[in-house]
DNA sequence: TCAGAAGCAAGAGCAGTGCTCTCTTTTCGG
DNA sequence: CCGAAAAGAGAGCACTGCTCTTGCTTCTGA
């Protein structure tokens, strides 16, 4: 945002960008539990000390990392639907699905911090959650998309699940029929735990062919959701 | 195993069982990143440096505790399988799944450390497999009844995933008709996508009637493969 | 313009960590 | 009973996050 207000604010900007980057760095070789502060600090030639003038302790390091692995999920997962833009939903659901795939394979500690176990503290502080609702949101538009088509089924929603399901449409998902609200976000939940298992390795020795193995998986979640494949 | 073979092992298992002891009440409180090797003798009122005459590293005594938390785990499973072995299958799927969600909001920090990010290293050493197994070869029994009997539905498998779904159903479920493999697996790593979400926090303001969006997801999830409500 | 305020960098230092080494004591087996 | 093996204790090394103090630079407002 606003930038060239005073050559100072710029400097500011560029060491703490720098400060991640090298964090970032360190985190892809090493995993979030040994980054390093005086390690990053040592990269950049500065001392420790100074380093505490950009990010008060190393949790809030970790966040702002957090923040942009989220964020950077979410542009790929949205450059994956806007370059599917013509395909049909479930095709489109699928797009997405494998480019989050891609992403964490790719980046599979800053995939971690993300949706792993939370490192700091316990939860993760509020300041992530916009970030974080990014890829929901590609996904929620995806089937959005496909109910203004003609291409959602209707499912069947249990008579105790529908106050939950009317307040989450009415909450992040307005112009859905409520049926798909709770399969959508059981969706959103269960794609995390494919791609999770598969980069932490749990998948070791049981699954070989990983890529057939998720286009099949997340195929059918998008069939969970209401998108009938043509 | 080996008891009563001289009071010098058994005093070893002792001390060892103490040691996991006092780690597992650190972990319950702070976490993986925050267990500490020092904290853990000083609790027991011996000398950090004798700690390591019963784990070589740090890392050791954590894959100890990953062993332990499979088995925690897959004994909560095959308990629930047992009490609900009256009941038809899809009940039974239910109950087991509950019972492993019940397990992970019971004992947190422990399901952040077998199915959240690996803490040493990178991938977790062959010696947890069988531990881990544990549940899964729960869910693949449950699954096994009901094919059984009478109550497992057929599913579609697209011809160039045959080849996988069969060499899993050689590997680790034999009697299953192969087009329920890969669907297994798959719900085998979507039931804990569903459970970490909830465990991360990643449902805050999102899901809130927690239960009944689990009991929802987790019978979509049995139907998923092949198992069909009465 | 130019002093005061604010921001920044550096170094020393504290308490804590994992881990290794050496030394002493205890315990077991032949 | 005695030598060997196991166990415990303590000092110490290199490292960590973080704080405090000390200078220096840059910005700002009267």
């Amino acid at each position: 945002m606003s930038t060239a207000q005073g050559a100072r604010a710029r400097a500011r900007e560029e060491v703490t960008a720098a400060i991640k980057e090298a964090a970032r760095g360190q985190l892809a070789q090493e995993g979030a539990a040994k980054l390093s502060l005086r390690a990053v600090a040592r990269e950049l030639g500065m001392a420790s000390s100074a380093l505490y003038r950009y990010f008060p302790s190393r949790d809030d390091l970790l966040t702002a990392l957090i923040i942009d692995a989220y964020d950077s999920l979410g542009e790929t997962a949205e450059q994956a639907r806007d370059a599917a833009s013509e395909a049909p939903p479930p095709v489109r659901w699928l797009t997405v699905c494998e480019a989050a795939r891609g992403w964490a394979l790719a980046h599979p500690h800053e995939f971690a911090l993300i949706y792993g176990s939370p490192v700091p503290g316990y939860a993760a502080p509020d300041t992530t959650v916009p970030a974080a609702a990014r890829i929901g949101l590609v996904l929620i538009g995806v089937v959005r998309d496909a109910h203004l088509g003609p291409g959602l089924a209707r499912l069947p929603l249990p008579a105790e699940l529908r106050p939950e399901a009317e307040r989450m449409t009415a909450d992040f998902a307005p112009g859905l029929p409520p049926e798909t609200a709770a399969p959508l976000v059981a969706a959103w939940a269960q794609l995390m735990g494919l791609i999770g298992f598969e980069v932490f390795g749990q998948f070791h020795r049981v699954v070989e062919d990983r890529e057939g193995f998720f286009r099949h998986a997340a195929g059918r979640l998008g069939e969970s959701v209401g998108l009938t494949p043509s």
